[in-house]
Parts: structure tokens; C-alpha cells; sequence
DNA sequence: TGACTATTGTAGACGCTGGAAACATTAGCA
DNA sequence: TGCTAATGTTTCCAGCGTCTACAATAGTCA
């Protein structure tokens, strides 16, 4: 498969143990996420991951980063091609965060697990995540400069924002909801509602309900 | 200490075993929970826990019942306490969920992490997870109808509260908002503000902003 | 071209883990 | 008192993360 097979060098080990990780997470979960489990997957001795990651976290980590820097890709890419209106850029955006975790929640777990990592992955996250929400709180500002947006404290909007999409999208994840999909909802209904339904809380009260 | 010591037979193993499990995961957190450590703790030989338990898994789910059961009591109790209004009931559930969250961060994580437990553990958390969205769109119907809630889906709704709620206590007990926290905003603060917003959300838009 | 060196991969060891099997001790009951 | 089931121990295995010593290769400079 790969041109390079029984070379003693690999070519790049590195990006093809993250490939492995991610297909690990994908079929066994985090819990079968071992470093010589992906060393076996990228057909290599079980001490090879030590000469690209320190340690296991490093190795976990970096999935968690690769995570993010897609995620915020597709993110930026809906919230371009959705036209000129704050609202509507806005709402992509949040759109494209769901989207994104509901459809790669192997990334998405690893991302927010907390559990996976030790205390060095906070800090590479607390970069990603305080700028993530200085931009959501500028997009409010804008908003509510506009009239679009209720009035209130846009911090404290955009932790709400994010505390239910957050929420929404780890519940939908762990599988938590199965009970309620498919007697009187599709997953599908209820993403797109429990959407709405942010939009409709946070727009102000005589905007026209869609 | 243990009245019981020096006995071959412990007395009450199984207690003893959630306690120290439930302690190892305050001090070390999920990755350092291990059986052996948790029958050290205990004071018993590392083979000695799957008399009580069939194996990990097991454990875990045992930590966790006792922790959705602790945390019902308490919510019961709050909203008993919380008088007549059935607003007022709700939104002390409500509280008492949050504060349940972040004064139990270890009981909370492991009941909600899914990464701990195999499949086996769904099917106990979705009995009690269904049971408590039923009690909440009960609630949110009465409200309805006696017009102090906002019109719409109550399945619907509470999905979202829920949401809000879980996706707010995990972004917090992650420790994700720190560099926030201590700036303009101390955790209380965020605390009641948050769950203010969703109940402002929630209410009818012409109820007088308290 | 050829030798030197840094990079990258391997082999084997250590102490830890979850768990199975066989054995020891004790509580409860006849 | 003696039998049996329940409970705890000992010993063993394979898998894990990670360390150390060693082997193969790539890149560089004469």
C-alpha cells in the first residue's frame, strides 16, 4: 500500500501515527488509545511514537491540536459563505461548530475530554479557546450595535451560547440521547431546533419568529 | 481507625471500596483510578475487589449510581424547600444541579464522562436520564399552562436547559474557564448569570426582569 | 567518493495495570 | 460441632508506558 513499506525509515512516522491515533479513537475509544496499539498501526516497533512525542500525552495532544486547527478551518469556511449579514455569519458559525462535533466526535471527545489529558494540554487549549470566545464576543457586540442581538453582557451570552452547544453536542455524542431519537425526533430535527432555539433566545423578542 | 482492623473479612468492603475509588478520583482523577489502587486504599489484596465488583466497569458504575442517586436527593430536597411556585421549584432544580456539578466535580465527571465506562454503563444512565427529562417537560407543561413559561416544544426545551446546564458545569469543572474567572468575573457571578439567562430565555418575554 | 554525525527506528527490560485460577479463612446455618 | 457458601489472598499472565542500549540510515563536508 504504502510505497515506502520495509524501508527502515518510515518517511513521515509522524503524521501517520496521528492518523493511526485518530483511527484508534474512532473504532476503539479513548480507553483503547495505546501508544504501541498505533505503533502496530503504522507498522513500527513500540518505542518508534518516543522519537516524535515525549509521552503519550504529547502524542494525545497533538491530535487534540490538529483537531482544532480543522474545526476552526471549517468554521471560518461556513461563516465566509454565509453572505454579509452579522446574524447569518454568525449563526454559521455556530452551525459549523455543531456540525463539526456531531460528525468527527472522536476528535471532538479528545478535544474537550479533559480526562485524556494531564495538565500540560490546558494550556494549548485555554490559547484556542479564550481567542474563540473574544471573537464570539465581538460578533455580539456587533449584533446588539445593530439591534439584531438582545442587550446584556456579551460575555456572559457568548458562555451561554457555548455552554449549550457545548452541551448539546457531548450529550448527542456519549449517545445519551438515543432514547428520545426516533420516537418523536430525528437527530437531525432536534440539532437544528435546539439551534433555532438559542437563536430565538438570544435575537431580540419582536424579531419575526421564522 | 477501622474498629474492623487486622480481620480477615472487612465487614463492609464494597462501601469502602466506592469511598476510596471516589477519593482516588478527587485526588488523582480518572486516569489515576486503578483497582489496584483503590484495594490498597482499602487495605485488602488488588484481587479482592472483584468479590464485590466483576471488574472495572463495574466499579465505576457503582461510583456512579451513587452518584445520580446522591444527586437526586439533593435536588429533591431543594425543590421541596423551594415553596409553592412552580417556577420557583424549577429553577431551584435547577440549581441545585449546577451546584451539585461543581461542589462534586469528581462524582460528576465520572457520571458524565462516557469515556470511563463501556456500554454497559448507558444502559443504566439512560434509565435515569429519561426519567429526569420526563420530570422536567412535566414541570416545563405546567409552567406552560400556567403561562409563566414560553410557549414551544417542552421535549424540546428541556433538551436545551439541559444542555445549557451540563455543557456550562463541564466547561467549568474542565477548568476551562480560568482566565476568565478573576478578570471581570468571579465563578459565582458566572454561576447565577448563567442559569439567570436561561430561565430569562426560557420565561415569557413580557415577565418583569427581576 | 567516502567518512562522520545526527536522526530515526529496534530490542529488551522494568514496574505498573486488569484479570483468571487456585487456595485460605471465616461466617452462618444444620 | 461440622458443612458450605462467602469473602479475601497468592500466584500468574499478558498488555501497558517508558527507560536504556543498540542498529540502520540520511545528510553533510572533506
Amino acid at each position: 500500500m504504502k510505497s515506502a513499506k520495509e524501508k527502515y525509515h518510515h518517511g513521515d512516522l509522524r503524521a501517520a501515527l496521528l492518523e493511526a491515533a485518530l483511527g484508534v479513537l474512532n473504532e476503539l475509544g479513548p480507553r483503547g488509545l495505546s501508544i504501541r496499539e498505533v505503533a502496530r498501526r503504522a507498522g513500527v516497533s513500540h518505542t518508534a511514537p518516543y522519537r516524535h512525542f515525549a509521552d503519550k500525552d504529547e502524542l494525545i495532544l497533538a491530535v487534540v491540536e490538529q483537531g482544532f486547527e480543522l474545526m476552526q478551518q471549517t468554521m471560518v469556511a461556513e461563516q465566509a459563505a454565509a453572505g454579509p449579514d452579522p446574524l447569518a455569519q454568525f449563526a454559521a458559525s455556530g452551525f459549523a461548530y455543531v456540525n463539526f462535533a456531531l460528525s468527527h466526535p472522536a476528535y471532538y471527545r479528545v478535544m474537550f475530554s479533559g480526562d485524556l489529558l494531564s495538565s500540560k494540554g490546558h494550556i494549548a487549549f485555554q490559547h484556542t479557546s479564550s481567542r474563540a470566545i473574544r471573537e464570539m464576543v465581538t460578533d455580539i457586540k456587533l449584533g446588539q450595535e445593530q439591534g439584531v442581538l438582545r442587550a446584556g453582557d456579551p460575555v456572559l451570552q457568548a458562555l451561554t451560547i457555548w455552554s449549550t452547544i457545548h452541551g448539546f453536542v457531548s450529550i448527542v455524542n456519549d449517545n445519551r440521547l438515543s432514547h428520545l431519537v426516533g420516537e418523536d425526533f430525528s437527530l437531525d430535527d432536534i440539532r437544528v431546533q435546539v439551534l433555532v432555539m438559542i437563536f430565538d433566545g438570544l435575537g431580540v423578542p419582536e424579531r419575526p419568529k421564522k
